[in-house]
DNA sequence: AGGCTGATTGACAGCGCTGACATTTCGACT
DNA sequence: AGTCGAAATGTCAGCGCTGTCAATCAGCCT
């Protein structure tokens, strides 16, 4: 014997099996690559001995005999509380596909960001991997993966490139449509709170927003639009600016629910009654949204599914065929409006 | 040439590395591994050879020689917004011994849990685990664990078992810290509202009131003592009926803070002036305790401290002794008092 | 110079699996 | 029965590394 066996669970091998079922060593392994060339029978006798062995074959083994890994990374800068939900569904939809999810936060910032990556990813001898914005917007990264040669899902990218597969959510029709229910509900002064530059969401919810206000043929007050950079605080000063113009808007949109709840502390320090003398709507159906008082509509985000997307993508590529089929796959996820206590009709006197 | 090479990328192996120093490839191994024994000069000669070749070694086949994996595992139920920062805290440990983490979402009401876990860690030889309450305590879990043999520590388990490693923190002491300045400002009416029966947290939490009330001579009023199962819609209630109370509480101390962010919508309703009329602390420093107004007194829970720890005590096991050292590591983890606007002097006429 | 010890290094098999290719089996058709 | 092609199965080397153990080397003593 070669080394101490860890006590009692020496697992099977591939060899057991194929002794126990009757047959070679590679016929058990075609069972468990699915590959098509066995009999149902010679199929079935190895799929039993497998289930009766408690048989699992060794990644490690499968990965260095196949030159493959099993693995896919998830890259991310900061985490923040979507991320739990995303890579969950990203998980189970890798193991629909005998796939493993490793997550690895990354500082985009670091000079040392390009070789750490490309040493995780060699190292690793990843499959493929899908990266969170920022991550998703820089250079090095893509040069980094296009010198690997793995593909690579980005998840709201920026700027779409040509050769990059990516999953995001329609904001922009999304906020369109919650702004029109603001309209709807006669709303006519808007303030429009920003998040921060750069990021393609902050862009896109603007756009929605103008294209609301625009068919319905009402001009953007270029006071009441302003930059909350996604943040608490920030937000708060920039709903103080904004509630102090007369005539006060009479509702906010703000691009993320952080700073939603922000107006809603700005508004209620500066006594405003909520909803009826102002309105607040936000984005992304954060945790914060549904605990604060009155809750805040907003829009959801389908994080599980965008995990899911994006795995199944990953898993969808085909190695053997030169890269991503032309035009490489991009999936638009639609959104959920979520109407709560913070919508409420413009007040009668405005 | 068996295989297509991937476009350019035919990593360099070990063998190559051996060549170019001129030695062969099991002292590369050796140095690689940071083996003694290998003398100064050469090492030296062998690093200069990886470096310029930028050589990354080939995990699964580092793993299926060496029987190892160098994956460790986290296993988690319902992901919530602490997850993503322990995990990063884990994931740097893991970088500092060469691990690398899987995060595998469980179902821990799944009949299938324990044969799920067993396969995970057979399949990918987990080295270790790491697992999130409420998996820390379940008996299914344990037995598996044990079975496998593979090391596991267990995050904030309710009962700490005998042989298993765990790291949790000191809910105890910060609640009676926390408790004690609410006192101090004058508060003796409190209210405290418990978390989900059967969580470590909840029964330690309301020891640690329990400790500080009696500490200072005073008795706790049953009425004013409520569970809202660490659920904001179940911790609204629970504020309104104690507020119902008269005499009210002057102070309302939630076990978490979306309850504690639940008694404040609860008090707004009611028109109270906060926190003049009543102070309301909480529990975790979740990122709704600063985006509510006023911002939630809390205690901070170091989450990537804890990811930390817990990576640390997997590297450190050593599996060439039998198991853990005896006293099994157990890791307390001090908590911080963050103070904000929530807290406030009891009302004079109280 | 010879012998001895401990430190360094190397040779080689084999971890468990899969790719390439060889061989056997089977059924259909003369 | 004999032939043939496709389907099913088997053989075997080797993926890149490490464990075992043997070989070599340097330093020190007599």
């Amino acid at each position: 014997m070669r080394r101490a066996a860890a006590p009692g669970r020496a697992s099977a091998t591939i060899e057991v099996v194929a002794d126990r079922a009757g047959v070679s060593p590679k016929t058990v392994s075609r069972v468990i690559n699915n590959e098509r060339g066995v009999r149902s029978e010679t199929r079935e006798r190895v799929l039993t001995a497998i289930r009766h062995l408690d048989y699992q074959p060794n990644l490690a083994a499968r990965g260095l005999a196949g030159d493959r890994s099993f693995l896919i990374g998830l890259f991310y800068d900061h985490p923040g509380d979507y991320l739990s939900e995303f890579q969950t569904g990203a998980v189970q939809r890798c193991r629909e596909s005998n796939l493993h999810l490793m997550v690895e936060p990354l500082e985009a910032a670091s000079p040392e960001l390009g070789r750490d990556l490309s040493t995780l990813i060699r190292q690793l001898r990843l499959e493929g991997v899908i990266l969170l914005p920022p991550l998703s917007d820089l250079p090095v990264v893509h040069a980094t993966l296009a010198a690997a040669g793995i593909p690579a899902v980005h998840i709201a990218p920026m700027r779409q490139q040509d050769d990059a597969p990516s999953v995001d959510t329609d904001d922009r029709a999304a906020v369109r449509q919650l702004t029109t229910e603001l309209l709807r509900r006669g709303h006519r002064r808007v303030g429009f709170m920003l998040g921060r530059a750069g990021h393609r969401a902050t862009e896109q919810r603007y756009l929605g927003f103008v294209d609301a206000m625009h068919a319905n043929g009402l001009d953007i007050d270029p006071q009441l639009v302003q930059t909350g950079n996604f943040e608490f605080a920030e937000g708060l000063e920039c709903a103080r600016r904004m509630l102090d113009f007369r005539p006060r808007p009479t509702a906010i949109f703000a691009s993320n629910d952080d700073m939603a709840a922000a107006a809603l502390c700005a508004a209620r320090q500066m006594s405003l009654a909520l909803p009826r003398q102002l309105s607040i709507v936000g984005f992304d159906d954060a945790p914060v949204a549904s605990m604060v008082w009155p809750q805040l509509t907003t829009v959801r985000q389908p994080l599980r599914v965008i995990g899911r997307v994006a795995a199944e993508l990953i898993s969808e590529y085909q190695p053997h065929r030169q890269g991503w089929p032309r035009p490489v796959p991009r999936r638009h996820l639609p959104l959920e409006l979520v109407l709560r206590g913070s919508l409420a009709p413009a007040p009668q006197d405005s």
